[in-house]
DNA sequence: CCGTCTATTCACACATTTCGAACGTAGTCG
DNA sequence: CGACTACGTTCGAAATGTGTGAATAGACGG
């Protein structure tokens, strides 16, 4: 992650930097902040007050958490998606159908975001918190099946451009982290129409995933569908009957759309 | 609003109306932005940058748009609500057994958050723009169904504070500005059961709410089912069966969950 | 009742943000 | 075709406002 702001607004960083650890803890106090955040009490307890003001942090106790301040920003940037309505009922679908994990991911600046997530039959988003998955998530592209799909829909400028940007930092042993491996990854990725991804994100899952691209031959977003490695198998013919599925709901949306 | 941070972070603060006035303008270029925020466009320039750093912005040509990056904090915010997950699927119910529009609201920091709203059949949030409702959405209290249903389930201090933290802003010529007139509202309220608002909040918009309280007698939240004048008849025999409709819907749910 | 946690307040000092003017770059109209 | 306007961008200079750390206040438990 390289920093390209001009001149840079770094109060706000701070501000948002509580925000993330409060998160990332899931509650915090003041003093753990300022711990963590290696910022002296008072400045922190400003930043504090003046969240939660704003609503974006709750007091509860002497703990604050995210507010659902968060949340009207949050749905808008996800409803100015023009795909989103028309994919939800089909990321429901990718999952029952193949008993596992589905979403459907978009690009924004460089990284992939999870706009829906479903698991398993009639439960949807929320009810389920296994796994790292959950609607909202931010992933790396290159180390993920749908982002690694929607990079080989990419011109390579633009492939180029993100890895620039984020890097190719390795989650776990799998992870492709040389830059010219990757390029052959996303070119075998054209070839066979749908991108795999085996242990590449986290130890133990496993997933398949395939990008949409509207008429005028940009990428869109992509579906995937996921599960642990006991769920899904590895071979040849599994893979296969996935990926199949992928291409198949695609062509019906991609139809429905355009 | 009143403000009352001690040493507020001004320059956060600056960040965030941005953001908001992003939203606000459903996009808006930086020039836009110095205009109405009354600062000078370097200074704009600074933040834009910072926020699209940071994900909270994209930018789209000179035109910046919210961010997906608040998504996994609101997604976080609404996960850390014990009743979403029980909810969701009973505002579905709620929608399709009544016709109209249903949503679960619940109060944080003296304002009423809407954390599932649904709109006919098999309408899901995010299908349907129609109307100022829509997941996330944040109200005030006194002139939405929900939140007199929520403020009447209060210990009185409590709705004191809030009314004192956000005042009594009329948004129709229906909306209840006086503090003893609201105070009446309640105790009707908890009488009846359920909340009414006619055109409190927008015209020609009316809704029903009543609210949900935990075994120790705290209210956590209410539903509401609210649609244009038109197609909620704003007569007894109509009101008391909507109203029905939710306290059956609550019992169930409190019978599910305590 | 004291020790140890919290959060909070305050005055000071410096780093940061803010400003405005000047620059670069499109795009448009005469 | 060239001047004009509108936009984003850069820069140095100035002061505002943020960050600090120590001192205060309150809560809890031994």
């Amino acid at each position: 992650m390289t920093d390209d702001a001009p001149r840079p607004v770094k109060t706000t960083k701070t501000s948002l930097a509580v925000v993330r650890t409060v998160r990332d803890n899931d509650g915090a106090t003041l003093s753990e902040l300022a711990d963590q955040l290696e910022v002296a009490k008072s400045t922190i307890h400003n930043h504090l007050h003046t969240l939660v003001e704003e609503g974006f942090l709750v007091r509860e106790g002497d703990t604050y958490h995210v507010g659902l301040q968060f949340l009207p920003f949050g749905e808008h940037a996800r409803d100015r998606n023009p795909l989103y309505a028309a994919t939800r009922r089909r990321v429901y679908s990718l999952s029952e159908k193949s008993g596992n994990e589905a979403d459907f991911i978009v690009e924004e600046n460089g990284r992939a975001y999870s706009l829906e997530y479903a698991i398993g039959e009639s439960t949807p988003r929320g009810l389920s918190e296994s796994g790292p998955f959950r609607a909202g998530n931010r992933f790396y592209m290159h180390n993920c099946a749908s982002g690694k799909a929607i990079l080989a829909s990419m011109p390579e400028a633009r492939v180029r451009e993100i890895i620039g940007r984020w890097g190719l930092p390795a989650t776990t042993d799998e992870t492709i982290t040389d830059e010219a491996a990757l390029f052959d990854e996303l070119e075998a990725i054209r070839e066979r129409g749908y991108a795999t991804n085996n242990e590449e994100l986290i130890e133990g899952y496993r997933s398949i995933g395939a990008s949409i691209t509207s008429p005028d031959g940009e990428v869109v977003g992509a579906f995937s569908i996921g599960g642990p490695t006991y769920r899904m198998a590895v071979d040849e013919s599994t893979t296969e009957e996935i990926g199949q599925l992928l291409v198949d709901e695609i062509d019906a949306l991609e139809t429905e759309l355009f």
